[in-house]
DNA sequence: CGGTCTCTTGACGGAGTTCAAAGCTAGTGG
DNA sequence: CCACTAGCTTTGAACTCCGTCAAGAGACCG
């Protein structure tokens, strides 16, 4: 199972750990276009992806979309202020593709945390990661230009590149598609 | 002791809990403009000013300062990822004012973790709420103009903004001083 | 009083947006 | 299997926001 090979790449849990994580989660689908997650609601399963792939996005005060990021296999997902604190989200949570997914819901997550304290460790690394991702982001949007953030998305998501619209790209870099063709055209001619 | 304070109001330790905490952290003076990282260094402490003012930058490839972040009293403030996993950090804390910290190590931390359990999970909120700030800021960048950045940086640091100088706050939002200034001219002027 | 730091103002330029139109592509139903 | 439609991408033109450069005006500090 999916989940328990993710875990034992990325830290030391024993056998009788991994199966009671592994028996803590419930597996859902859902079909190309449906919603894991809509604003007003409150977020209220954490998401392992198995296979698939969805896009979180809040919509702004001119009614456009914003992608915060996307998510696909052995990807975590959720709002997690919404999910920790029961407060309504500001998120959308899309399924891009036929996703497969891993779910648990908030007390089963606590419950689960006392019979494997090592896991609320390992979430909270998670966390930092997810921290530092979205400080790089900043950074990109403060401080470099379009292009830029452009290459690193490539680089960044080497695999996502074809399984994406380019305008739902350009959303992401958080230019107009019309530039991101600009900005494709410029790079192909060198 | 204002950490306890702090504590006291934030969570439900005890008063065993919070001497416990106390003592693991130990007391640092910072004179105006002295540094309490920089760069390329591995960021030693979780620091959590009692009083004064610091500010997080980082160099970008032009050679301009980007500010992350402010932090006054009752702030918590590190480089998390450069702190928990022993890498070189490549961001600058500054004092801006002459600054008072309480500061404790790595190794304390998880110390005091063993100690007080509580203070994990703690700790894994405040970053929690660190995490959405970072989101939020993120957001603005993305879908809103200067001014309206210019607004939220007045709603969320009411208190910072008279010791600050401008161009500070033009650096923070992300604009030159030049143009902050123009923003505030147009808001005069109504 | 002189120097340094800060804020303002004007002129110009560039990055990126918006609107509109046209060409492409892919899925869908008949 | 073809035709149609809906969505995606490209291109052009005008426009906006904001940065850079340059210069001057305060303000603070020794």
């Amino acid at each position: 199972m999916t989940l328990s090979n993710y875990l034992k790449e990325k830290a030391a849990f024993t056998n009788d750990e991994l199966k009671i994580i592994s028996d803590s989660f419930s597996e859902v689908s859902f079909e190309k276009k449906s919603m894991l997650l809509e604003e007003g609601n409150i977020c209220r399963h954490l998401f392992f992806i198995t296979s698939g792939l969805v896009k979180t996005y809040f919509i702004d005060r001119n009614g456009h979309e914003v992608i915060i990021n996307f998510a696909s296999e052995n990807w975590w997902i959720t709002d997690i202020h919404s999910f920790e604190e029961n407060k309504a989200s500001r998120l959308y949570i899309e399924a891009m593709e036929d996703t497969e997914c891993l779910v648990i819901n908030v007390q089963d997550q606590y419950a689960l945390f006392d019979k494997v304290p090592k896991l609320e460790r390992f979430f909270r690394m998670l966390l930092q990661k997810h921290t530092g991702a979205l400080q790089d982001r900043l950074f990109e949007h403060i401080a470099a230009t379009a292009e830029d953030r452009y290459d690193t998305f490539l680089e960044r998501y080497p695999n996502l590149q074809n399984r994406l619209p380019q305008h739902q790209i350009a959303n992401y870099i958080g230019v107009s598609p019309e530039f991101l063709s600009r900005i494709r055209k410029r790079k192909v001619k060198g």
